[in-house]
DNA sequence: TCTGGGGTCCTAGGACCC
DNA sequence: TCTGGGGTCCTAGGACCC
């Protein structure tokens, strides 16, 4: 018989990780890393949740103690975080044929028929990892995913264990999850919480020790895939890295409130030829092209303005071109004037794949090749000059919707002006 | 003054067909 | 006055994730 071992792998706080590696002065210092727009806290150092600060907490909550230099915020800067991602799943990848990129920071192990001391073969995966990446990770290891994300948790928590916790035997399983909170299980969020809570379960052992019909009837397939994944047998498997995603979406925050048509199709624009970028590099066409303009949610003192729209495609296609004027036909039908936008955003949805023959019609044909050269070039300029080096009329100068950054750290590892210079004395 | 962004999966219900 | 039933496909929206 086969035996299958599962383990999560993911960096401990890792953005604020990332930008430790090159910043060793703020090693023990609480750090925040703040989402786009400066808005709100999304990552902390160790010594940042010491402080009592949560997940989430809006930024303006925390000036005082930026100010007077308690905590260090960071503007997010996915370029560095990206660079970091690869080198660490690429180092991971050493350990195991089978891995599968689950978050920018997590990912899945799997463990066929290996027959060492999975204990010591886990420690030795998380030093040598950080040895060789510089940013720290866990390692959870268990006979299902769902289990593994609770050894992971362990692992983390447990300052004695080398940042690795394998569970494997009934009696680890069965000892770990009686006091493990039910609600910090993966599957379970705030809705399925609010249900158990009624019934008066409190840790992921009672909830396994549900009667299963039970779990099927009142917590969907979802609800009793994670437990049954308690109980060893695994539902969720290896996927494929190859699978491209089935929606794309860009969407931001405006840096302030809008109430203006041109900004707001500006904003828009850019947002449908990043969407189409990343189309384009998964080599797939979009059939539909949904937006989405809303005013702020917190504001209880303006009008509340929350609205979509869905164009259909004439034919599946990734030209910027065509999508930027599809998102503006789209805002011509949902746009109000008086109203005080904070956010928009493009979706684009019906991905098809481009090699699996797609129905041209008569008159397009021989636009393809054109609009694919085009696009083609559009694409190797930006790559190589940087974002946004060529643009399309539509998307202006960003000035008026552009977003906060006040906090950005240099992008060392991908941008030339911004490597660090060693000069050897 | 100031509250992120990008995804997946599931279900219910409407539209449509025969 | 009487007005079926079953199937499929699509979409909107909820729940959850990182």
């Amino acid at each position: 018989m086969k035996k299958l071992l599962w383990g999560l792998a993911d960096g401990n706080n890792f953005y604020a990780s990332c930008e430790r590696l090159f910043r060793p002065d703020l090693i023990k210092k609480p750090i925040a890393i703040l989402s786009n727009n400066d808005g709100c806290i999304i990552a902390r150092s160790e010594e940042l949740k010491a402080l009592g600060v949560k997940m989430g907490t809006p930024k303006f909550k925390i000036n005082e103690e930026i100010k007077n230099g308690t905590i260090i915020p960071f503007s997010s800067n996915y370029e560095l975080y990206g660079e970091l991602h690869n080198r660490l799943m690429h180092t991971l990848s050493r350990f195991t044929p089978d891995i599968e990129i689950y978050s920018i920071d997590e990912s899945w192990l799997l463990f066929e028929n290996f027959n060492y001391n999975m204990t010591d073969y886990a420690e030795h995966i998380v030093a040598e990892t950080f040895k060789l990446v510089g940013t720290p990770i866990s390692l959870g290891i268990a006979p299902t995913k769902t289990l593994a994300k609770v050894a992971n948790k362990l692992a983390k928590k447990d300052k004695q264990s080398k940042g690795a916790k394998v569970l494997q035997t009934e009696d680890e399983i069965k000892e770990a999850l009686s006091v493990f909170p039910v609600q910090d299980l993966w599957g379970v969020g705030r809705s399925k919480f609010k249900a158990l809570t009624q019934l008066n379960i409190k840790t992921a052992l009672e909830f396994s020790q549900l009667p299963g019909e039970w779990v099927r009837k009142n917590f969907s397939i979802t609800g009793f895939r994670t437990w049954q994944e308690l109980r060893g047998f695994p539902c969720h498997q290896l996927l494929e890295e190859t699978s491209s995603k089935d929606a794309i979406a860009t969407g931001r925050t405006f840096g302030k409130l809008l109430t203006d048509y041109d900004s707001i199709k500006e904003a828009l624009v850019n947002h449908a030829v990043s969407c189409s970028q990343k189309l384009r590099k998964q080599k797939s066409y979009a059939s539909y092209v949904n937006i989405r303009i809303e005013t702020n949610r917190f504001r209880d003192d303006l009008p509340r303005y929350v609205n979509t729209f869905t164009a259909r495609l004439l034919q599946p296609t990734n030209n910027s071109v065509t999508i930027a004027k599809t998102t503006i036909e789209a805002l011509d039908k949902i746009f109000k004037k008086g109203i005080f936008y904070n956010r928009c955003s493009v979706t684009l949805l019906g991905l098809s794949d481009e090699l699996t023959g797609m129905q041209e019609s008569l008159f397009e044909q021989h636009d393809r090749g054109k609009s694919k050269t085009l696009m083609s070039i559009l694409d190797q300029v930006n790559i190589r000059y940087g974002k946004n080096t060529l643009k399309i009329a539509t998307q202006g100068n960003g000035k008026s919707w552009a977003l906060r950054n006040e906090h950005q750290s240099p992008k060392y590892l991908t941008q030339l002006d911004d490597f660090i210079n060693i000069t050897l004395g």
